[in-house]
RNA sequence: GCGGGGGUGGCCGAGUCUGGUCAAAGGUGCCAGCUUGAGGGGCUGGUCCCGUAGGGGUUCGCGGGUUCAAAUCCCGUCCCCCGCACCA
């Protein structure tokens, strides 16, 4: 048994002593391929461990092919996540310190330290037993670690800050507002990850109508603001305490929760108190100017929005079934003196037409799910189904002023901005499902954040430098690029800048923070510098130096006296960026195109307009038995325990070869164990290749050829596949197909010398097609095979196109068949030991035959009839018409449905049929497990034929028959 | 809804662009035989249905079409997954 740790911990040292994968600049052309580096949040998981090893094969790959390969890593740092977790241990949450302590092995004492984020990513990113770096030196990942950094490292916070002066000069920053999920009590916007409840909320946008009533103004919610034409009253909640309020220059009347919010959200709201809702009141209705009243509705929620509701019955569930409630119980109406007439006379308006719906959809609807009350929950679901069929298929109808025949999406917006305009309406966010609750046991409120910089990708010159940049790019795979173009289309002024989470501070405005997404777009170029740059002061790293490294500005004497950083350094550092940059490939998850991976061509595009990235490979997500992965919660497979257990070099070809890199991979723990017998035994199958001397080269028979011929096919796939990024084709040749070819060679080989010879042979090309996905037992089988040097460092196969032998493919293909077409019959007759198998290759004129059919056959279309003349005149034959059309039908029939390249093949090998038979005449004994195999012409007339099965021969498909 | 991707044998998945070698690679699971100190490992064979001669039948979400020929091309239809932002 193969001990696997020991076996990598061995080799991993002896890379390290050899500083194989520390990268300088030199002659050769260089390969510089990075991957999103990790968000340390938590271990790393068997999902990294595939982000991670395939950039890893693919640079050791490169390696082989002779290429300068720079493999960096850093950690993110950036951000709130790692800070709230830090805040969870604070809190000692029962729940996440069970996770910490039993299943990611954190010290009870050692808690209190956990308190503080930078010693909680510190930790997953170093220091565990879990951790990346550890994990990553446990896979034998050829990283250059020397240029491994975190994102608040003070350098990297320098490099930042010039990147952003840089877009902040170029005018790409600018100010404005934005809604943000906030807790009132922490006084801090949340994310997901503080919240106790109400993961995945959204902030949706309403509309406030501003009704008229005299001195007052009722400003109605609505998330429609379209309907305005269609509203028959207005809706409050009489059981709700109102209040009136100055908000700026006008007099308001809003639900009294509604108060705080809207002073969140940068409205002015003085002189509030309480009002008694007068229910005899006309409001008049913006935009339209049409009078209408206040109704009394139990479904006016005064926690959302305003608590005032406008009522259009014809396209709000909502408001039909109250409005019908109350005419149908008009006493409902005497408390508040309102005329039950003047209810009765109101009618829906309908003003959207809606394909496949009557007049009005939301009376379609109610009627449909049978909906009474306006406290039945199903209405929930009823106004979806309104608001859904309407915004995708609606259309304003005719009569509907300026707006008509408009589609709903546009007429929305359009009417939403024409009436802001005319201050009409206000605007007012609010959560769009509740409740929502921060960690700290408080309700989540929507806030208006103020002088929020954005950086600004509506930017149309920009988005232009974006897609000629991504214009050039290579994608892999290539269908990611419509989502690349729709995006850059799509991405506007996105918030770049945070009030809390670790980060660099905005260099204009330090109040701010650089927000995670955005300090992780161009860092590829800081590893290029990155190792250097540890050895300067970070005070010293004014903006010309990177002006100068990243852009050649001014000359390394001047900086360097002004800066008092050491020339050399400074000269190097320009070398190192020039040498490795543009990146060539950047690998990351394909869910992140919509963001990070565009960002990331933005970026390039405006401060490396001449060093745009080559390429972007998107790899799909990873499940673990078929479930989503959570580290908070601790359901993962940690990568290092994996390792542990079944080897790195397992676990590297299990992820490698399981999925393409762009495929969701699901690990499932049986099958990586297979892997790892699947290993041993390669491991002890290559060990016996190696042990024998090496054999002298005798010549070659057919099953030598073959084999030899199949190697050059697998190295050429495998080589092909690895170009492509495609992981998973490229171990499939250079491990499965491989093996099994080799299986089947032992079984032929008959001589004993060009065996050994052949199986070393083929080792020393297998172990190097194998190396970058299974390094460590590469190298120590390299090793013993006497290889030179590290197989890392090792060149890559080639192949040796006079080994190609399409012919011993094509007569081994014929044997299997033979073989194949006798165990049918055996198993079909139920013969058990079968005593003799007996087998009749076709006779001289059937091949004759076959050979000119073969050539009309190419040409195209067959005459059939002039076929059957041209070859009876050619052979001169002395038979019946009738057999050697039967021959020829099958024969033709057969041949057409072969592909080209098989006929092409076949035409040009010359092949004895007799000859490769009787040759292989012991291996099919062996085989089929009889006693004795003969091998007769169709037409030897002193064949042994108790049936007469000879004339069932046909070329390529001896008869045959069995005692 | 918008944008992107996908539905293949017990399971995972290749094959689809460029129609024919496709009853469909490979892995895994299961069954049988051999081997071995073992029910562990290795090796060999089988694994849609029927068949005592290499054959036949029915298959690649569903329905239709094009073609001598369709898993592959075209039309329609159902279903699943991912992203839709201020979050890594």
């Amino acid at each position: 048994m193969v001990n696997f740790q020991e076996l990598d911990a061995k080799w991993q040292q002896a890379w390290r002593d050899a500083k194989l994968f520390e990268a300088e600049p030199d002659k050769r052309q260089k390969f510089y391929l990075t991957v999103a580096y990790p968000y340390v949040s938590g271990p790393m998981h068997v999902g990294h461990g595939r982000t991670y090893t395939v950039p890893d094969v693919i640079a050791r790959y490169k390696r082989m092919r002779g290429f300068n390969v720079l493999f960096p890593m850093a950690y993110h740092f950036t951000g709130t996540p790692i800070v709230g977790a830090a805040k969870r241990v604070a809190r000692r949450e029962p729940g996440f310190v069970k996770v910490l302590t039993e299943r990611y092995g954190v010290a009870e004492s050692e808690l209190s330290e956990f308190e503080n984020p930078h010693h909680f990513a510190a930790h997953f990113a170093r220091e565990s037993d879990l951790s990346y770096r550890k994990g990553m030196e446990w896979l034998g990942y050829s990283i250059d670690w020397r240029r491994e950094f975190t994102t608040v490292d003070s350098h990297y916070q320098k490099f930042i800050t010039w990147q952003y002066r840089k877009l902040y000069d170029a005018g790409l920053i600018v100010k404005g507002k934005h809604p943000v999920k906030w807790c009132p009590r922490c006084g801090n916007p949340v994310t997901d990850h503080d919240l106790l409840e109400g993961e995945g909320v959204g902030i949706v946008e309403f509309t406030l109508l501003k009704y008229r009533a005299g001195e007052y103004i009722l400003p109605a919610a609505t998330l429609r603001p379209e309907t305005v034409f269609g509203v028959t009253n207005l809706w409050l909640n009489p059981d709700v305490k109102y209040v009136s309020a100055q908000v700026g220059s006008e007099r308001w009347i809003v639900s009294e929760q509604a108060v705080e919010k809207l002073r969140q959200q940068g409205y002015s709201v003085e002189e509030v108190s309480p009002i008694r809702i007068d229910f005899s009141w006309e409001v008049e209705v913006p935009l339209t100017h049409k009078r209408v009243s206040i109704l009394p509705a139990k479904f006016v929620d005064p926690d959302n929005a305003t608590g005032v509701v406008g009522s259009v019955p014809s396209h709000a569930p909502y408001d039909h079934v109250a409005l019908l409630e109350l005419q149908m119980h008009p006493e409902a109406l005497k408390p508040y003196g309102i005329s039950p007439q003047g209810v009765a006379e109101l009618k829906p308006i309908s003003l959207i037409e809606v394909e496949g719906f009557g007049e009005s959809p939301a009376i379609d609807v109610v009627d449909l799910m049978g909906i009474k009350t306006q406290t039945d929950p199903k209405l929930e679901e009823a106004t979806a189904e309104v608001y859904r069929n309407e915004f995708a298929k609606g259309r304003m109808r005719e009569w509907v002023p300026e707006y008509g025949s408009m589609p709903v999406p546009r007429a929305k917006t359009a009417v939403r901005d024409d009436m802001l305009a005319g201050n009409e309406a206000a605007t007012m966010y609010e959560l769009s499902a509740k409740p929502v609750v921060c960690r700290c046991n408080t309700p989540v409120t929507v806030k208006v954040v103020e002088d929020q910089w954005f950086l600004n990708y509506a930017d149309e010159g920009w988005k232009e430098k974006a897609r000629a940049c991504l214009a050039r790019m290579d994608l892999v795979p290539p269908e990611t690029r419509a989502q690349f173009e729709h995006t850059i289309s799509w991405l506007h002024e996105w918030p770049c800048t945070r009030s809390i989470g670790m980060g660099t501070p905005t260099p204009w405005d330090p109040k701010w923070m650089i927000e995670s997404l955005s300090d992780s777009t161009i860092y590829m170029a800081y590893y290029t510098i990155a190792h250097i740059l540890e050895t300067i002061d970070p005070a010293k790293l004014t903006g010309e130096v990177f002006d100068y490294v990243f852009h050649g500005k001014g000359d390394a004497g001047s900086i360097s006296s002004a800066t008092n950083i050491d020339r050399q350094a400074l000269e190097q550092m320009r070398r190192e960026f020039e040498y490795w940059y543009p990146l060539d490939y950047r690998m990351s998850a394909n869910e992140l195109i919509p963001n990070h991976l565009t960002f990331h061509i933005f970026h390039h595009a405006l401060l490396f307009p001449d060093r745009c990235p080559h390429g972007i490979v998107s790899f799909g997500m990873a499940v673990l038995e078929g479930e989503k992965m959570s580290s908070s919660k601790g359901n993962i497979i940690a990568i290092n325990e994996a390792v542990r257990e079944h080897g790195a070099d397992a676990v590297r070809l299990y992820l490698m070869s399981t999925a393409e890199p762009w495929q969701d991979l699901d690990w499932r723990a049986s099958d990586v164990e297979a892997m790892q017998r699947n290993l041993e035994r390669f491991y002890s199958l290559a060990e016996g290749i190696v042990t024998p001397p090496a054999a002298e080269c005798p010549s070659f028979a057919q099953p030598e050829r073959w084999m030899l011929s199949r190697l050059q096919e697998h190295v050429r796939m495998t080589t092909e596949a690895l170009d492509a990024f495609e992981t998973r084709k490229a171990a499939q040749h250079a491990f499965f197909h491989l093996m099994q070819d080799l299986r089947w060679y032992t079984k032929r080989a008959r001589q004993p010398e060009a065996r050994t010879h052949v199986l070393k042979r083929v080792l020393d090309a297998w172990l190097r097609l194998l190396a970058p996905f299974a390094p460590h037992i590469c190298e120590d089988l390299w090793e013993h095979a006497g290889g030179s040097g590290f197989i890392s460092a090792a060149p890559w196969p080639k192949v040796e196109e006079g080994l190609v032998d399409k012919g011993a493919e094509l007569i081994e293909s014929y044997l299997g068949r033979v073989l194949e077409d006798v165990g049918k019959i055996l198993r079909v007759t139920k013969v058990e030991k079968p005593k003799r198998v007996c087998l009749y290759v076709a006779q001289d004129w059937k091949w004759q035959a076959y050979r000119i059919a073969m050539k009309r056959v190419e040409e195209g279309k067959v005459d059939f009839g002039a076929l059957l003349r041209e070859i009876g005149e050619k052979l001169k034959l002395r038979l019946h018409k009738s057999d050697l059309s039967k021959f020829l039908q099958q024969a033709v029939q057969e041949l057409r449905g072969m592909p080209s390249e098989e006929l092409e093949i076949l035409e040009t090998t010359e092949i004895d049929e007799l000859q490769v038979l009787l040759e292989a005449a012991d291996f099919i004994r062996e085989q089929l497990r009889v006693q004795e195999v003969r091998v007769f012409k169709a037409d030897d007339a002193a064949r042994y034929d108790p049936q007469d099965r000879a004339r069932l021969a046909v070329p390529m498909r001896p008869a045959i028959f069995i005692e």
